[in-house]
DNA sequence: TGTACATCAGTGAACGCGCGTTCACTGATGTAC
DNA sequence: TGTACATCAGTGAACGCGCGTTCACTGATGTAC
């Protein structure tokens, strides 16, 4: 590794970081490699050496994001402990990610950025998450009620994710999981409990509960 | 009401929905006055005598977009039925919404406008979509598990909202189906489900089903 | 260790674009007598 | 019903802005002998 390949992938760690403040600032909108290069005390066109364009950049904060999210996940799921314990310390570890750094989520879960179309390194990367709940979730092993429609096209998909255990119950109870958590996530992260004064975090613990429960 | 006024009224309507046809398509930052009026065979500055400027006309778009989901979900909530059947009505209804104009959906519960703080009239819009919530599922009257930290925050909550009766569980039922329905509808209106193959409908049925059943 | 050449980083000028917004002005619509 | 004046809609020119992106060029860093 040369002087100027590890100076190279400095500056691009650079970028991408003040590209993520700028992000939080005006929204995906707002990102302008113009205004990246001058904080950075360099010229706009100077960034073409580092990312072929905009959109290139973009793409690879969303694909970062993915990447540290299922990170994280992963991570909590992997500690020690009773399934019950590690399925909550995943959603603490969720709710932790996402309110850390609300333009990030948002990034990659909320409004879609016209004209962008995740390609398939995204796709991947957004559904090693959700191999992580199905995982869990199989180990809960929740009691099954009588298989629905639904089961049968979860079934399908988890065989395409190549999840390997678990019965249609510990599905559903994954994919519950997932929207639920969402939605008290992008709610809490749009600010959208602001005025009702009530505490995101009791909100997101009864989500948890309930969803331990069955 | 003049002629004059009348067209007046009409032009705007028409302002209107061109942006929400511009929303649809480039998102809120892509919102144009001058194309908007390019559209309509006028030059940019026209539209200056129909609205302040650019804020003034998403302001607008957002406080209709409010307004127009709790007439939705009134009327749902106001038709012959049991509570159970208003309240599956009621939830059809939010659906339908969502899901008929996205970017709707996706101006009010998705990524935050940035720079963009809501004005007390959209507060209050706002709160009244949750109200309806809240009588709904008082009518159901669902059973009560002992009272927890959050019941006290909703309560106060549900007091400064003027909402009369209904128990705590009755209005923690309200919050869960809100901030449940938002995560599967949020994921949809994002296309996230999207390479799963799994269908929102049922995904969507399951958590109206799931609540009900308390 | 020194020299010759190739590679790369960054500059500055330039292009074309669309944006929001202001302003003085023309022509049409409404109002008062 | 007709005339005089006020109000309003829309135009076209203009301002300043920041954006993404290209291109020819300079100077520094690396590589091969």
């Amino acid at each position: 590794m040369n002087r100027r390949e590890r100076y190279r992938e400095q500056t691009r760690e650079e970028v991408k970081e003040l590209a993520l403040a700028q992000l939080a600032e005006a929204g995906a909108s707002g990102l302008s490699l113009n205004a990246i290069a001058k904080q950075m005390g360099l010229t706009g066109p100077a960034l073409y050496r580092y990312f072929a364009n905009r959109d290139a950049l973009l793409t690879e904060l969303i694909g970062d994001g993915y990447d540290d999210l299922a990170r994280a996940l992963a991570e909590a799921a992997a500690a020690d402990g009773t399934p019950e314990q590690r399925f909550r310390a995943t959603a603490a570890a969720l709710r932790g990610w996402a309110v850390g750094q609300p333009h990030r989520y948002l990034l990659l879960f909320g409004t879609p950025v016209p004209g962008f179309a995740a390609p398939d390194r995204m796709t991947e990367a957004a559904q090693r998450s959700m191999r992580v709940l199905m995982e869990l979730t199989a180990a809960l092993d929740p009691p099954g009620p009588p298989r629905t429609p639904l089961d049968d096209q979860i079934a399908i998909w988890r065989q395409h994710m190549g999840v390997p255990a678990g019965s249609p119950a510990a599905a559903r109870l994954a994919l519950a999981t997932w929207t639920r958590l969402h939605g008290v996530l992008s709610l809490e992260v749009s600010n959208q409990f602001q005025l009702t004064g009530v505490d995101p975090t009791l909100i997101y613990q009864a989500e948890v509960d309930a969803l331990l429960a069955g």
